[in-house]
DNA sequence: CAGCTGACAATAA
DNA sequence: GTTATTGCCAGCT
């Protein structure tokens, strides 16, 4: 964490999210508990998940690259079908499992 | 100003 | 092993 700042108006809690998420590279997914305990909130997994809900798509985040800690994708909601989440992580080189879960052990982004 | 909600996570039964 | 409940932080009403 020391040249994390790539958009220079990191203020807000949002922001801080929006670096982190965007710092997740292809093959690799993040948590939500993972990303909120790299900003120091070892319990603001579900910050980090209404932060996404705000998320401009002018940024071109990558949010579907966060999943739950479980392995599990975001709820159908988000993208209108989990299907899609899916297939984009798939095309990203992420290897699932036969429950339909990411294999963490293998693509979980610690935050390098 | 006070209470509610929400792309989760961890613990208990 | 699964299912239910509580805690957490930041923004909104």
């Amino acid at each position: 964490m020391e040249g994390w700042y790539v958009l220079e108006n990191a203020e807000g809690f949002f922001k801080r999210v929006y670096e982190i998420v965007a710092r997740i590279p292809e093959g690799k997914v993040a948590t939500y508990g993972g990303i909120a305990r790299m900003l120091g909130y070892p319990g603001g997994a579900r910050t980090v998940g209404w932060a996404m809900r705000g998320t401009p798509e002018g940024l071109n985040l990558p949010c579907h690259r966060v999943v739950k800690a479980t392995g599990e994708l975001a709820p159908s909601y988000v993208f209108g079908n989990s299907e899609i989440q899916r297939a984009m992580l798939e095309a990203e080189g992420v290897t699932f499992r036969e429950d339909g879960t990411i294999d963490m052990e293998r693509h979980l982004w610690q935050g390098i």
